[in-house]
DNA sequence: GCCAACGTTGGC
DNA sequence: GCCAACGTTGGC
C-alpha cells in the first residue's frame, strides 16, 4: 500500500464536506497538473492519503482512502484530465501544521517542504508514520 | 497583498 | 526545440 498527499483550499473543498460524504467518497477533480494526475495514476484501492488545508489554515487534518481508481474528471471535457475518488478514513486528533513539519529534520525531504504547489503527492512510508504520530494517531 | 516558484504557452 | 512571457499557486 502506497500513501499520498492530497492539498486542498479549505474555503474551495474541505475536510468537513469530505467528511461529509462519508464512505461514498467524492471525485478528486479540478487537477490540472501533469505530476498530480500521474500521481493518480499510479494509485490503488486502499491506499490512504492526508488530507492537507492550504492558505490559512497550512495544516494536515485527516485521513483518506482511495476508493475509485483514476477516470476522467467529470468537471472537464479534456480527456488529458483524470482523477481518483478519495473517501474521508478519520480525522487527526491533532492537526498537523506546516511550521511543525518544517522544523522536522526527519521531514525536510517531504515533497510537501520541497515543492509546496504540487497538489497531489508521494509520501514515504517513514513521512507517513512520523505525521500520524505528530497528529496523536 | 506581495512575491517567489513553478508550469504552460506560444513565437521564433 | 529553446526561451521569454504570462498565469497560478501558496507561503509569508
Amino acid at each position: 500500500m502506497a500513501y499520498w498527499l492530497f492539498k486542498s483550499e479549505p474555503n474551495t473543498w474541505g475536510w468537513d464536506q469530505q467528511v461529509a460524504k462519508g464512505d461514498v467518497g467524492e471525485e478528486w477533480d479540478g487537477v490540472r497538473n501533469y505530476q498530480a494526475r500521474n500521481f493518480m495514476r499510479q494509485m490503488q484501492i486502499g491506499d490512504r492519503g492526508f488530507f492537507y488545508h492550504s492558505l490559512k489554515e497550512k495544516s494536515v487534518v485527516g485521513i483518506v482512502e482511495v476508493c475509485a481508481l483514476c477516470h476522467p474528471d467529470s468537471t472537464t471535457d479534456d480527456s488529458r484530465w483524470e482523477c481518483v475518488d478519495i473517501k474521508a478514513v478519520e480525522s487527526l486528533p491533532e492537526p498537523v501544521p506546516l511550521a511543525e513539519i518544517k522544523a522536522e529534520p526527519r521531514l525536510a525531504d517531504m515533497v510537501l517542504v520541497r515543492n509546496s504547489r504540487l497538489s497531489v503527492q508521494p509520501v514515504t512510508n517513514a513521512e507517513w508514520r512520523l505525521v500520524c504520530e505528530m497528529g496523536g494517531l
